[in-house]
DNA sequence: ATTTGTGCAAATCGTTTGCATCTGA
DNA sequence: TCAGATGCAAACGATTTGCACAAAT
């Protein structure tokens, strides 16, 4: 399942850009290794994207970065904690993350795990129960679960 | 993770109930082996629950059923692909299988990996975007995600 | 110099599969 | 009888971890 194409394709980073993902990782507390900047480039370079351990493992070789796939797992995880990173739920065998930290919701295409932002005001809750006492309601995730049209 | 106790209390069907699961599994072209009707009967006994393949596999041994791991994979799937069950995605490390077929929503505690059943009346949708085009929009899942309040 | 990150391979977890053996219709 | 189901163990895919080495502060 790993998208196997040679596009070697060397990032080179301008300063400026450098300079504004140094900032993201320093403040986000984590040292600045090659391997974190150029995955944070990948990450958060045009907008916002979801993406898979296994498909920015296939990205970042592809752009000639050396890395394994434990880094690749450890640095998602880290970001995830330092809150640069979102989780959404959609498989119960993969994980996705999320670059968008906005409150907005998610298509998803299960056929092709392809996975599509819906803003927050397209989907009007208008009433949503509380929490069974005890508990307190710690995020609202719509998942709208497309097919193909046939 | 397995909650390992030992009240190895036998089942016993009365003939009512096995012969209302028999009529579920008949006519879902499935075979009436012990460990299917069984499994059927903890499922469907009282209400609709939540279960993951592990904590059935638990529940079962500790009613004394002799079943493998394999098996109750096996028997979930055939019972999901059956339309005896339905998943419920809400965390992508392990699948959740919901005996409530009609058309609802969930709370989800993560600490503790509880699922609980929300009445489709009781979220109101009012406006949900349409599909891009070329796709159908194939369901609406609204997880809850409740944390410990404090 | 010290702390933290990295790569690799091995370990783990949930789940699936192959195959010889049973069992329900 | 015999297709279909089961158990076991091995295979699997995604993810995590242990450890020696390398790089950042």
């Amino acid at each position: 399942m790993a998208a196997q194409q040679s596009h070697s394709k060397k990032i080179v980073l301008s300063a400026e850009q450098e300079e504004r993902l140094s900032q993201r990782l320093r403040s986000a507390q984590l040292r600045l290794t090659r391997q974190r900047v150029l995955l944070a480039h990948l990450l958060f370079r045009d907008g916002n994207r979801h993406v898979t351990a296994d498909g920015l493992y296939e990205e970042a070789r592809m752009v000639g970065l050396s890395i394994s796939q434990a880094t690749i797992y450890n640095t998602l995880n880290q970001f995830l904690e330092a809150g640069l990173l979102r989780e959404v739920i959609v498989d119960s065998h993969r994980s996705y993350f999320d670059t968008n930290l906005g409150d907005h919701h998610h298509f998803y295409v299960e056929e092709t795990g392809q996975l599509i932002d819906v803003p927050h005001d397209a989907i009007q809750l208008t009433q949503i129960p509380s929490a069974p006492s005890g508990f307190d309601v710690a995020g609202v995730d719509v998942v709208l679960r497309l097919s193909v049209a046939k």
